[in-house]
DNA sequence: CGGCGGTCCTGTCAGC
DNA sequence: TGCTGACAGGACCGCC
């Protein structure tokens, strides 16, 4: 479900929701996701107070108030719903239930399981083994053409795989890489050691501009992705490429072509990236 | 170390 | 209608 944008909505409206508000009770109705639950999960979460939300690439980071962060990663299909009132019935993908002294229950559902949850010592996040080795952040002055350029240099892998490397630059899923390399101009075929400092400039700042118009869009909603009030997004009526094989290009009607790389669909026009 | 393919899991949709 | 296979927003792991 989510990329960047994504996630980044979701911290938006958690924090709106639960900043100041304490976890009364936590109900957990698995012992693991991707990976297994910690040890004393629940009971190291009851009694808490939510001190700030923060983002470090797909990872929603919820500070607590003794010094612990709750880390949550939503994978492929996983939500953070905020609802206002007691609900009387759990849906079959709930996993955990946080009950705020509000009365507003904020539900984690994820059908395929690929997200995770942890809890760290807020001091030592960096240290995580998720977290240590992630690259730049895209949205930040320190993401430029010049770091791309220096990250991709030497790289003989596609470029559309090397700006989806999570080592390298993180958030970028793969709509926002087809995207971006559309807006760019560039093929996602090209070796990623091959972009020139000037396309490594326009890439850097088209991946920018792409993750901000879809945050200001409440992120992308393909199926059953919603932000934290429910909401579905509405970028994907944005997407110049991604899912439009077949349909004319928006630049040069040319058909929109499909392959795949690394597993993943990746959507491009032939004639506008060269 | 870099690069690639397999894998976790469930749901949906197209095609027969 | 029902079965089968392809595919889906992510990312770790092990192998070469």
């Amino acid at each position: 479900m989510p990329e960047l944008p994504e996630v980044e909505t979701i911290c938006r409206g958690l924090s709106g929701a639960i900043i100041g508000r304490k976890f009364i009770k936590v109900q957990n109705f698995r012992e693991n996701l991707r990976f297994p639950f910690p040890v004393n999960f629940v009971k190291n979460l009851e009694d808490r107070k939510v001190e700030a939300i923060t983002r470090r690439a797909k990872y929603i980071l919820i500070h607590l108030d003794n010094g612990t962060t709750l880390m949550v990663h939503l994978g492929m299909s996983g939500r953070m719903v905020v609802h206002n009132a007691l609900r009387n019935s759990r849906d079959k993908h709930d996993h955990v239930i946080f009950h705020d002294d509000m009365g507003k229950e904020i539900v984690f559902n994820d059908p395929r399981r690929f997200g995770m949850m942890d809890i760290v010592n807020s001091s030592a996040i960096n240290e995580h083994k998720l977290i240590k080795d992630l690259g730049l952040e895209p949205l930040l002055d320190s993401f430029n053409g010049q770091a791309l350029h220096e990250m991709l240099k030497g790289r003989k892998v596609p470029v559309k795989l090397a700006i989806m490397n999570a080592n390298l630059v993180v958030g970028v899923g793969n709509i926002y890489a087809c995207e971006s390399l559309f807006s760019s101009g560039i093929s996602p075929l090209r070796l990623a050691g091959s972009l020139s400092l000037e396309e490594c400039n326009t890439l850097a700042s088209e991946i920018k501009k792409v993750l901000l118009e879809a945050i200001k869009a409440g992120g992308s909603t393909l199926k059953d992705y919603v932000a934290s009030s429910g909401e579905a997004g509405y970028f994907q009526h944005n997407f110049k490429v991604y899912g439009r094989e077949g349909q004319p290009c928006v630049t040069c009607d040319d058909e929109i072509k499909r392959i795949v790389q690394g597993g993943r669909s990746t959507f491009y026009c032939g004639n506008c990236q060269g």
